[in-house]
DNA sequence: CGCTCAATCTTGACAGTGGCTAGATTATTC
DNA sequence: GAATAATCTAGCCACTGTCAAGATTGAGCG
């Protein structure tokens, strides 16, 4: 229970990974700082060591939350998508690309940063657990096609490549002519070249 | 030229140019500092704002320079490979990838990073170029199927996003089977995979 | 209930950063 | 050769992350 005025927060960590989350929404990437988050929390500078060994620890939490919700915004797309493998496969591409354009900084942090610390267990079983969805979902699209349970490693490679390409020439502000179109034409836009590719 | 122990060192924008790319190579986007680069210039901290407006000035410049190199590494690619248009596209994509694993904090500061300036003329020129060689690039594909000399919106940002993922997902070690082959093996798998994905 | 001890948080310090100003040195131009 | 502009240095400031020391609080235990 947070009590203003007073010394202990009882819930500092969790209000801290709040904060930090603002913190990237609003200066990025490049202009994260600690003692930034601690403002936002309403709280000395030093005390986030009490619950992250440095900035880096933050950001290694921050990226493991990221590596959940990531999940699970492919998910929202696949229950709203037809139940035949591709299209639930093209679903999680769009998931991919939601998350990436709804968390842009954060999705930078995931993928595009020597910040986080891989080694971390907690960021690791987040990252893995997200791999393992990858994995199953191509699994789905190619056991008519294959006697085995395990896809084709090279299958799985180029799904991945396909869908974070988008993502993150997207979480960019790149691919100018998606830019410019409206959410639902450039859904379905993305859904085709997603299609096309992955088919 | 260069003469050490005087004030003037006659050419210090491009030492600058030099030695940022030394220091991005050696401590990362994020570990980036313009003392560092004053410092492996054997100049004062203060010297690079003559020559570039601030930090930023420098990383805009740098990423210039990135995308220069990135069409010639592409070029390089294509100079040896089949001369089809699906053999020259696949072979783009070969050196986009070849780019981005020789140069990992170069191609994020080119692609992940908000810190270069993308409104420099400098900068916009060079990245620009590189679009235009991708049109290019995935027009001499397409022409003999179409009448128009401009490709489809959806193939040129198709064929960029199948390219920037691979490039991407190796620039940060994420392609498991890819990091643990041969450089031989690893281009036959990724020339295969982009011309599954590509044609 | 009261005491002790560990956990939590604050304050103050330090080195490193980018950017500014003032001044020293050198090149250029007339 | 003198004046002016360009270049570079040195010193300062605000900000950063991290560390150490001390203040405050909660939890466990008698």
């Amino acid at each position: 229970m947070r009590r203003v005025g007073s010394y202990h927060h009882g819930d500092l960590r969790a209000v801290l990974l709040q904060a930090g989350e603002a913190e990237l929404a609003a200066r990025g990437i490049e202009g994260f700082s600690l003692r930034g988050v601690a403002k936002r929390a309403g709280v000395s500078h030093a005390a986030p060591a009490h619950h992250f060994r440095d900035v880096n620890g933050l950001l290694t939490a921050l990226a493991a939350v990221g590596f959940r919700r990531f999940v699970q915004s492919q998910e929202a797309r696949q229950k709203r998508a037809e139940t035949d493998a591709l299209s639930q496969l093209v679903a999680a591409g769009l998931g991919y690309i939601d998350f990436a354009m709804a968390n842009p900084a954060l999705f930078r942090l995931m993928f595009s940063s020597d910040r986080p610390d891989r080694e971390s267990e907690e960021l690791h079983a987040a990252a893995a657990a997200a791999h393992r969805k990858l994995i199953e979902d191509v699994a789905r699209l190619h056991e008519a096609h294959s006697s085995r349970s395990e896809p084709d490693q090279a299958e799985v490679m180029r799904t991945w490549a396909i869908a974070h390409g988008f993502a993150d020439l997207m979480n960019s502000k790149r691919l100018k002519p998606l830019l410019a179109m409206r959410k639902a034409d450039r859904d379905a836009m993305l859904a085709d070249m997603l299609r096309r590719s992955l088919d």
